[in-house]
DNA sequence: ATTATATATGCAGATATCGGCATATGCGGG
DNA sequence: CCCGCATATGCCGATATCTGCATATATAAT
């Protein structure tokens, strides 16, 4: 049996309020996207060491141990979402943040989890 | 062969910066947790809504057109990372949002978004 | 006590994600 | 031109996640 036809307690004002509050299903699907950056460790490292400086995925790799394959990986990931940007140099590549912005929504998370 | 073989790009300057200012992986995975409440559409919807109103499961799931059974999941795991929290009135369980300070970190992705 | 409604939970299939190996590609040096 | 280093990519196994069905539990009404 379908849900609607169950009786509703949403109360008709309630339910316009969040009919016209609620962000489109392509806004959230954006929201899912951004904050996804953050929602594994290898990535969120990654982020988090770019933000504070610069670096190739050789650094990267070697700085926080991880497989360099595995790094290609995630800046793949992170390119595509738009959070890491990339400029060649010879044979090395170098990966910064975009945006300043990625590192304030980091620190918006500190500071929820109260660290 | 490992990566500390290879000479490092990294200058020490900028190795003691980072690490100096990564957070510890502790906090780093307390972030992924937290994040990973938006990094799924059917959890963000959610979220999304309780923000708006508070509201039982049924309601929810007739709202969002979801399955009771999908809403009680997500529910369940909104709960284990203090997202969200539960009173029950008799048979019905109401849900509501534990912080203020989750839909502001969401404006935040709006914002970062661009919307 | 029985029944109906609201919600929660165990389980399993479908699907997605992650990481590493093997390998390809890009690029500079000799 | 060939080799070596830096990075990227295809593939795949391991694992995690999501969803819904069947069912359990909680509560209220009769």
């Amino acid at each position: 049996m379908s849900n609607t036809n169950k009786v509703m307690l949403l109360d008709k004002r309630i339910q316009n309020k969040i009919d016209e509050y609620m962000p489109p299903d392509e806004v959230l699907e954006g929201l899912v996207n951004f904050f996804s950056i953050f929602s594994d460790v290898t990535r969120i490292r990654i982020v988090s060491a770019l933000t504070i400086s610069e670096m190739c995925v050789n650094d990267i790799s070697a700085m926080l141990r991880l497989n360099q394959t595995t790094v290609s990986h995630q800046l793949r990931i992170l390119k595509s979402v738009g959070a890491v940007k990339s400029k060649r140099q010879g044979k090395i590549v170098f990966y910064t943040v975009t945006s300043e912005q990625i590192n304030e929504v980091m620190l918006n998370g500190v500071e929820y989890l109260g660290y």
